[in-house]
DNA sequence: ACAGATG
């Protein structure tokens, strides 16, 4: 396991297939603009109103919408791999009259050969996955448009935004072209060295603007501006740069969310994407603007439709299409704390024998402290990570896990979004989550097991104190 | 409400 950690570090957070086929599910809408979308300058406030929302609201288009059929390559399905999670129909909404064609290679989209070789010698692509097929020219074709579209980790996700800023990138101009804003920093860590490796040959100059290490204060306010050509990072630092005039938008082409509908919903990190995306805004009124998620719901999709620019075009992954039936989800009614603690050591950790990585996600902080104490008091060798730790513990803690020095992990959901490791066969929610939402990227490929305190029926519930109906569910889910 | 990211 531990020769496998320098190739799953980063490459695995598209862990798609690297053949997987352009499906033949797909289906095209008009998307209707009868309404008028204000822009988010409106939104925020109303203090300016570009001059081109006004002049693009007026002219009432009248003229039907033309819809252009992606092209799609039925002999493509052949390379669908077995458990292809692609496979699975997506609905692409485009707006306007600019032609799409669906790339079957990465030829097809006119990629610098240095990110080409990337994209096969780096990260061993062969073609495009089903959604970088259809979103990527969408990001590439002029006028560029901005996009919603949502789209499951292990999809490929990651690559389309980060191919979508290394392409989109003019290597001559060596100030920042492209921003990228994730929720956590891990996510932003992760990120930047998926764009890294893709990247390698394009010679296009890439930094992280996550909170420096917090011991020494005075060095993180004396960080130096940011000259790289691509920017990834967390709101919060992302803004403090931006205020500091450490940050230059001004040649900014490409700002991406994501877990976009994190960072644009109420409860999530609104007001900081907001403001970022005002200020960029305010000096290029042209930039880019991409939102990816696993997940968007209704009032998040509302508002995030009206943020972006009107001619904006849409992918969605229909609802349905989201869990895999492959994917085994358990509850478990454990009446106490102390029969979790239990069922984690006795039935399942103790019992399964292909267990691989298992990360336990908490609800609280104080509740990861407690089980990491529990666990280790029982001789079990654990990592914890939440928000309260160093950002070098955070790091440390990381990396052990993504290089497999580490079997069992307990997160808050610090790392529910976004977070990968192919290695990981379990989940386990300590506490019912409090926002499914969150944890939908792993739920999707792994055993999951809830321990739930009230009688929540489920699909498959094992007793807790049947050890036999904990082998039945373990070798179901090839646990055992 | 709590998690996250910051001032």
């Amino acid at each position: 396991m531990a020769g496998a950690t320098e190739a799953s570090a980063s490459a695995e957070t598209d862990s798609v297939t690297p053949a997987s086929a352009v499906g033949s599910n797909i289906e095209l809408e008009n998307k209707p603009q009868t309404e008028e979308i204000k822009r988010w300058g409106d939104v925020v406030d109303d203090e300016e109103q570009p001059s081109d929302t006004v002049s693009s609201s007026e002219d009432k288009v009248v003229e039907e919408l033309k819809v252009d059929k992606l092209s799609i390559d039925d002999t493509k399905k052949i390379n669908k791999f077995l458990d292809d999670p692609e496979d699975s129909s997506i609905q692409a909404v485009t707006s306007g009259d600019t032609p799409y064609a669906s790339a079957s290679t990465f030829e097809d989209l006119n990629l610098s050969p240095e990110l080409l070789k990337g994209l096969y010698v780096e990260m061993k692509f062969q073609k495009p996955s089903k959604i970088q097929a259809i979103s990527l020219p969408m990001i590439l074709t002029p006028p560029y448009k901005d996009l919603i579209a949502q789209a499951h980790n292990g999809s490929g996700k990651t690559t389309c935004f980060v191919l979508g800023m290394l392409s989109r990138v003019n290597p001559d101009v060596k100030r920042p072209q492209a921003l990228c804003i994730c929720p956590t920093r891990e996510l932003s860590i992760q990120n930047l060295e998926v764009l890294q490796k893709m990247g390698k040959y394009t010679g296009i100059s890439s930094e992280c603007a996550v909170p420096m290490e917090s011991a020494n204060n005075d060095r993180s306010r004396s960080r130096p501006p940011i000259f790289a050509q691509v920017v990834i990072g967390s709101p919060g630092t992302i803004k403090r740069l931006m205020s500091q005039k450490k940050l230059s938008v001004i040649d900014m082409r490409v700002l991406v969310f994501d877990e976009a509908d994190h960072m644009l919903a109420k409860d999530g990190f609104q007001d900081d994407s907001l403001r970022i995306m005002k200020d960029i805004e305010r000096f290029n009124a042209h930039c880019q603007v991409l939102l990816f998620s696993a997940t968007f719901d209704e009032t998040v999709k509302n508002f995030v439709s009206r943020i972006v620019k009107k001619d904006h075009n849409q992918l969605f992954v229909k609802k349905e299409e989201l869990s895999l039936d492959s994917v085994k989800q358990y509850k478990v009614y454990c009446p106490d704390e102390m029969v979790k603690i239990l069922v984690i050591k006795d039935r399942i950790l103790e019992l399964g024998e292909n267990l691989g990585q298992t990360i336990i996600f908490v609800n609280t902080k104080r509740s990861a402290a407690m089980l990491h104490k529990a666990l280790v008091d029982l001789g079990y060798e654990v990592t914890t990570i939440h928000g309260a730790l160093t950002h070098e513990d955070r790091d440390k803690i990381v990396k052990e896990f993504k290089d497999g020095l580490t079997q069992v992990l307990i997160s808050t959901d610090l790392l529910a979004r976004g977070f990968d490791q192919q290695q990981v066969n379990l989940v386990i929610n300590y506490d019912l989550p409090v926002n499914m939402r969150l944890h939908q990227s792993l739920i999707m490929r792994c055993t999951c097991i809830g321990l739930v305190e009230q009688g929540v029926l489920a699909a498959k519930v094992p007793s807790w104190n049947s050890e036999e109906d904990f082998k039945i569910a373990l070798k179901e889910a090839g646990l055992l």
